[in-house]
DNA sequence: TTTGCTTGACTGGTATGGAAGTATGGTTTA
DNA sequence: TAAACCATACTTCCATACCAGTCAAGCAAA
């Protein structure tokens, strides 16, 4: 159920480099790894008891994921996290989705709305206990609705967007309004349920633009994480 | 101004991975590394004169883009053509570049569209003589819409999704319908200007559906490129 | 005290060797 | 003839060694 291992000790079964790749992948997200550290390849090849050229293969990827910065002889350094890429990858993802619930909304059908409720109750009775799982079940939301929709490929494209506001979430993950996105997909799966594309479209709308709603907290309870200079206009850029 | 290195020799000046990379990439982007085709480390490297390692690390980006396959122990090939992957990458480019279209209409920047129209004049002057050179406009006319709408890094994000088409469109380069580009160009760049969200959003979207429009009778002139079986309502989902 | 240079301990990049696994083609056996 | 077997030549993956560039501390000279 959970998106990431949630012990970061490596098994030497099977093939190191992309397990390697996870591992780093699920610290940095979550902050164990914090924006700005600096790691070697050869310091997290001792750490996990493996030669240099696994470790290396791991930086490779997250490189390319824009969670890693390699600077050649110089070092490399966990990236801080670029609020421009940020809102970008959330605009992108707003497109995306709102296209499909559009579809879908388009379609309304009703087996696909029941697996929704379905979902929303589940939702709802963690809700409180662990935020966590609540992440999970979100995940799984909008997972069902891209591959409702014959999607089955955007979904890993939004995975890999949803990276770089994922490390914002989880610094917040504290003050996460479970309450108001849970409404909020009440809201979408009623939309698509009432066959109200528009209605849809706008609903999965403000419902993207909740999940950032704390990033001007942030960025000004934790400057150092972030890439530059955060602009003043944040707040309107968010909403 | 070329989008790809035309000619595909290695500068061993300065780091050599990220550039054998790109060399790779543009070859089986261009199909001179067909889908299908088996390519080793080994073989790359002794074409190139370097040691294998460089390719490795060249193999693992190539993969993370879905341009290679690689399976352990036996072999890597060219990955074949996904056609799901193909579709789905238009609908998230299409969903992006709506919205990025509908928020400079509500805008009507003149300054934009006179930047608009100079690039198309460009276009109409190499539409004839050097459709390569057509090609490389129209990526400049896109990433132009992209970044005029704020979002620098969107257009990265959307190149990574374009190789996949990409490489549909180099097979069909030949009856590459230019004029009618070039038209739909023309109805961007006037709905932008007269203010008209909803026109210039239909406008790119039809434009984005034309890219695709031969799909079909590719995957009936090469099937050994394409993954899996072709589906028959694929003109549909095309269109 | 300040400036400039040297030196050495880092960094990531590359080359090479060996280990584990897989496909292939020829050989042997029923 | 046909099926089972084995040697061999691949493949990718991991470990190790070496290379070149970077940076900072410390010493020497002004």
């Amino acid at each position: 159920m959970t998106a990431f291992p949630t012990d970061w000790q490596l098994d030497l079964d099977g093939p190191i480099g992309p397990r390697l790749r996870e591992i780093l992948r699920a610290r940095i997200v979550s902050c164990d790894l914090p924006p700005g550290a600096r790691i070697s390849e050869s310091e997290i090849a001792a750490a996990y008891g493996v030669s240099r050229q696994p470790v290396r293969e791991a930086f490779i990827k997250l490189v390319q994921e824009g969670l890693l910065k390699v600077r050649p002889q110089r070092g490399s350094e966990v990236a801080r996290i670029d609020l421009q890429a940020v809102l970008d990858a959330r605009f992108v993802r707003e497109a995306t989705e709102a296209d499909i619930v559009s579809l879908l909304a388009s379609r309304g059908d009703p087996a696909l709305v029941a697996e929704l409720e379905r979902q929303i109750a589940l939702q709802e009775r963690v809700r409180k206990n662990s935020p966590a799982d609540f992440i999970d079940l979100d995940e799984m939301f909008h997972r069902t609705l891209a591959e409702a929709a014959g999607r089955r490929t955007v979904w890993t494209l939004i995975e890999t967007l949803k990276l770089h506001f994922d490390r914002v979430r989880f610094i917040t993950s504290a003050t996460f309004p479970t309450d108001t996105l849970l409404a909020q997909h009440r809201e979408i799966a009623a939309r698509i349920g009432a066959r109200d594309p528009a209605g849809a479209e706008a609903a999965i709308r403000t419902h993207l633009r909740e999940v950032l709603s704390h990033l001007p907290e942030v960025t000004l309870a934790h400057p150092e994480y972030f890439e530059g200079q955060v602009p003043d206009g944040l707040s309107a850029q968010v909403a």
